[in-house]
DNA sequence: TTGTACGCGTTATCAT
DNA sequence: ATGATAACGCGTACAA
């Protein structure tokens, strides 16, 4: 489509052979200040600069990094696509935003990630089932895959996720000592396996404190709306002497979604009629309106981690890191 | 980094010529279906597909767009790249998403995503100096470049926008009729020339109803703090009997924070005391919390306006589109 | 330090 | 329909 000036041309223009070029751009290469010179001068006339394309060709790396996201209702991935680009580029990396939603199949993003021969694929949040990886023989020409902010279970493919055992028992630990006696908790898919720890955690720890019946809704996706039907279905259900005093939600989306409904739609306050704790540390979960409880996961931490993975700094296996109880006005 | 199967592998394995191998990937090549059928049986059992990367060296087309952002605080952005990514890829067509915060010199990032030979570039919302791009001495070998959600002011760089004209015309025709006197006008950045044009609308037809005393108030980003920041600034100063009664916000994300700050810190009402008024319409404006009066940008319309333009099926030239009033409770 | 073959995996074009 | 040659722009290995 366009034309871009070659290392050959730079070559001619300085009177040099292409290959002195080609180690002006190459640091640490041995090449007279006065060639460097000459050659970067003509360079910048000619506004050359390298083809990484065909660098990448030739060296078998791309720099590239796929992200997989498959759900944009979840504010909290936006700050998390930000640290991600930002220490990834920081890093010489670029990342390829890639949408798997419905209409794209999860089989040809790999395959297509793959053909495009990043260096590695990160599945950030996303709800892939572990037979969609097993199915593609993993390490069998496919580039080095992560999970972020999820659970694994896949042989082969660590993951680097919030140590959702900790977090639930500070979260119980803090509701215990509330004076909380009837919890419940909302999950946002009940298929993936992230939400079924959190949620089995959450029943742990209050079975520990002596609380075996724990409510469960569920919300259809993790979007506001949805946590709202689900408080919904369940207020309706239920009568007030039977409801719940505390109410988990899996993460901060829902949790927002819940308390306006519990405040607008039922009349109820929070945290006086229900008390509303959710998961993320969403920034519009800690304004006036909201108000919110919730656990912050360590989101720098998590990249730094698994950028140190793909730059094979650090040996790729599922790693948990500490996160954050916050504590607000909610709960 | 890994090891692929070539075409040429597969030819070997297959008893044909590379070129045949080529062929049966190559839709609408001649070839028989019996040699078709061969070299993609053989492939399967290589685990063989294209490189693009070495199709995009010989076509001189990637099929890679580079989406540049410089604010990922506004949490509107995540619809939009939702968008973008699902909309490009059902095209053929790839994001590169590419962080430009201050750490990262926006020059520096036009660069490396020339060299690596982007079909275009987006700039997404971005507060691009027009310096920076007539430095960079446009269309001498840059791909072509779309501003999208932002005005540009720029000689071969189209933009595609929400009509900020009619928009301001029917937020300022909704808030004459509710009776408001005393508007207010709250900037995220001065610096922008679209904080500027709606201010200037806003202001314009608010003329038209004879009122020329506009509140000017300025946050230092588009942030929730910043928004509520701004407003405390503000309410501090000024007594009670001259404060404004209505504040347009130049997004959802400072009403947002200016509301909270309104509500929480200073107990006045919403609307009663102050209305407000945001833009882009984010989903949590849209909260029983909230009840923001804003206005909807049409952002998968401009979507497919800017892919359009990037596949040259349309002129590529500045583009407004128009919007939405959404009326809740906050005005 | 500098110059020369050759290879990376594909596409375009021509000859068979 | 198939095979062969050249080209895309750069990197590596080796020779001068």
């Amino acid at each position: 489509m366009r034309k871009r000036a070659t290392a050959k041309q730079v070559a001619e223009a300085a009177g040099v052979s292409k290959w002195t070029v080609i180690r002006a751009f190459t640091p640490g290469a041995s090449i007279t200040e006065e060639s460097k010179r000459k050659v970067l001068e003509t360079a910048a006339a000619l506004n050359y600069t390298p083809n990484l394309l065909a660098r990448s060709l030739a060296t078998n790396t791309t720099g590239q990094v796929a992200v997989f996201v498959d759900d944009f209702a979840n504010p909290q991935k936006l700050p998390f696509l930000e640290s991600l680009t930002e220490k990834l580029q920081a890093a010489g990396l670029v990342v390829m935003l890639i949408n798997i939603n419905n209409h794209f199949d999860h089989v040809n993003a790999l395959l297509h990630a793959d053909q495009r021969q990043v260096d590695a694929i990160i599945l950030f949040g996303t709800a892939f089932r572990d037979e969609t990886l097993t199915d593609l023989q993993l390490g069998n020409g496919m580039p080095p895959m992560f999970v972020l902010a999820r659970d694994s279970q896949i042989e082969g493919v660590p993951a680097v996720v919030c140590d959702a055992e900790l977090a639930l028992r500070e979260i119980v630990d803090h509701l215990h000592a509330k004076g909380y006696k009837r919890p419940g908790f909302m999950s946002g898919a009940a298929a993936l396996s992230t939400a079924l720890r959190r949620r089995q955690h959450f029943a742990e720890f209050w079975a520990e404190k002596g609380v075996t019946d724990i409510a469960l809704l569920f919300a259809e996706k993790y979007s506001a709306p949805a946590g709202a039907a689900s408080i919904r279905r369940y207020l309706s259900e239920t009568a007030a002497q039977d409801r719940v005093d505390v109410l988990m939600c899996e993460n901060d989306i829902l949790a927002i979604g819940a308390m306006d409904e519990i405040r607008g739609k039922f009349g109820l306050r929070v945290p006086e009629d229900i008390a509303i704790v959710g998961f993320d540390n969403y920034e519009l979960g800690g304004s006036f309106a909201y108000g919110l409880t919730t656990y912050e996961q360590p989101r720098n931490e998590m990249v730094d981690v698994v950028l140190k993975m793909i730059k094979g700094k650090i040996e790729p296996e599922t790693i948990t890191l500490p996160g954050r109880l916050i504590v607000r006005r909610s709960a």
